[in-house]
DNA sequence: AATGAATGAGGATTCATTCAT
DNA sequence: AATGAATGAATCCTCATTCAT
């Protein structure tokens, strides 16, 4: 959360030197909840509206502060917008580094991998961060290249370590999957999409279909 | 197919009163023609800034039209947009509605068919709008609401038939997927994002993908 | 109707020659058929809504002419507008030159003119050209100008004949009335300017107003 | 006296917050006085072009300030006009509602009430007002509702109310004028109506057509 | 640090006028 | 003579950004 980027270096000593003891801090520290509120408002208002379609003044309402607040934290939209996606991106990355869940079968440790990222994306605001990354990630190159250097090649590298690992352990019998660990995602891929757009023409049991692709890939399980 | 939408009505009569021989029809033929050039322009620059970044001034530049012409054809850069994106969607639907491919298999079926669309959408232009309809889709629900009845929820069907079929035949053993054919598609939908995103991070060998893809679900070939 | 004013002098010449005999002069009659619908229609528009608020392409269409049409007959939207403001004036304007009515008394004289002023103009949409002409006037010097010479200064200068009349025979007793022919018309002007504009929140009878008022002016009938 | 109509919000709050003592004060005064900068420059321009004719920018211009400023104290053109008309005629109102004249004779009060009228309005900028309500009122059916329900019904009223007092008095004879006090005010608006248009053609002595028009229906003074 | 009034470039849209047919 | 598609200047309005307080 602190990762201050753009400006605002220095503030925390000036202040400081000001009062001495106290309720120290506390500039310090309500800065930093503007920051906050800023961030989650551009975070939602950009979601909703997409990059060009945003405005300041919406985002500095939601988050209650003044216009001008938002540029001692930002240096312009532009910049915002990227390090907002960034910042959001983030934890996902620290999770993918995360020591791999030690399960029994590659099958379950996939099975819980991904039912964790469908509670925790499909269906949540988050969803709509990536479709925001697909929507925006052309004119914002930067964004489309941290996302494939952090998240995508990560996890397809990781998704591909499992494979192999099945493979290794007979779980997977088709080796040409190690090239193509995209499709390991896919189901999860179009989950995410169908979520923000068709979930209200007819609504998909995301789960059911996560359960059906492992079926496809690691054999269906015998009902002993 | 000059499906002459918004404004610009009568005209054509009286023109088709003019003609009766020779180099006829020009004047119709060439707002036509300008019509063309500004739903090429419109495309494009949609793709390339989205909706909300598109100025109707370079659509109007690089349609090779003045400002005005515009509204002759559209009523607004909405209903522009709208109605754009419906006529290039349009004959993906024709497609759809054809007559399947009589095939021997139902896997060279699908194949035939999910090769013409990698080759027909994802790597082209095409690729992007479908990017442009997850993007702008939740601004546009009218879009939306087109694309999954005209071309979502026919394919699915179209490919739930196919499943069905292959089922029947034994060609298939996972029952479960006549519930998930976006599982079929699924493998599709992630080459197209990834030519648009990624493609020059990592090219990606999508009819390769597709033969493992289709190996997973219909059993790898035996190569006697 | 003929005074065709702006451009198209030599037109029926040029017809003649081409058709010989027959349905002669009737591409003129048409000509002017166009011209006095694009006149009324122009006027419609022009009191419906005043000078710059009006749309060439609403006359067109109101008129039932192409837009280019109105170009054969009018310069230009200024033009049109002062030259339809006269061809509308110009029908009071031989009213008022007529002969005056030979009434017994001058107050029946003035009685039967108002009446018809009322009747003609109060209350009919010629109430809005009167209207028109106060509200652009300042702005179309030219009308003013023409308006006051022609309508104004002529009016009440018949209206001090009538008074100087009137007070030699002793039916007015106020002599200071000759300087103010204004009084006399002060009413309809009222009349005019009400049944455009507050009508609906209170009826007004003009009529009864004017005998109220020519009551006072010439001092209340006797009811033998 | 500001009466904040349309946007600008809070920022008052927050300044008399900040002020306390001293030069204080000077942000929300500034504002006010840019407010009435385009307040002023706005009428003059309505006055001088009419409501279509009128550009923001020249009003902008004259106000000494940017375009956009004009929208943080209005919502746009037309509700600008609205307000700007109701706020110039207020003045009227609360002289409406004053106290009346406690003179003498009826005609006495009448004729101070009318002087009033005519030096304060005929001649100024605010007969231009009265055209420019004559003149858009049709278009902006608000202005003429409240002219007439806050200027028109009430000076009526209030006229109304003279005339019984001259009738019960024996000043005025005809009883009939009751029914018509506008027959009181025509003159006036006679009077204002000239001055915008043919002031410079003929000259209008307004005061000597007064007398003359009171002298009629008061009849005439006998010079001791 | 925070505010929000002020700015003015920018963009959508309109409409008088032209001109090839 | 008549048409109406095409033009592009003109105009309203928005919104990212600045800056005095």
């Amino acid at each position: 959360m602190p990762e201050r980027t753009s400006k605002s270096s220095g503030g925390g000593t000036r202040a400081s030197k000001a009062r001495a003891g106290g309720t120290a801090a506390s500039r310090a520290d309500r800065a930093a909840e503007r920051r906050a509120a800023i961030v989650q408002a551009a975070m939602d208002e950009f979601i909703a509206r997409g990059f060009a379609a945003t405005r300041l003044d919406d985002i500095a309402r939601r988050a209650g502060v003044a216009k001008g607040t938002i540029y001692l934290h930002f240096k312009d939209k532009e910049s915002m917008f990227e390090e907002l996606i960034r910042t959001a991106i983030l934890p996902f990355v620290s999770r993918l580094a995360a020591p791999p869940p030690p399960s029994g079968s590659v099958r379950d440790m996939v099975e819980v991998l991904a039912k964790m990222f469908l509670q925790e994306v499909a269906g949540t605001r988050r969803a709509d961060l990536v479709r925001l990354i697909i929507a925006e990630g052309p004119r914002f190159p930067a964004i489309a290249d941290f996302y494939y250097r952090e998240v995508v090649s990560r996890g397809l590298a990781a998704m591909r370590g499992l494979i192999q690992l099945a493979i290794a352990r007979g779980e997977i019998r088709e080796p040409k999957l190690v090239q193509f660990p995209q499709l390991m995602i896919a189901p999860m891929m179009v989950a995410v999409i169908w979520k923000s757009l068709f979930e209200h023409h007819a609504p998909l049991d995301a789960e059911a279909m996560l359960h059906t692709h492992l079926d496809l890939i690691f054999g269906a399980r015998r009902p002993t």
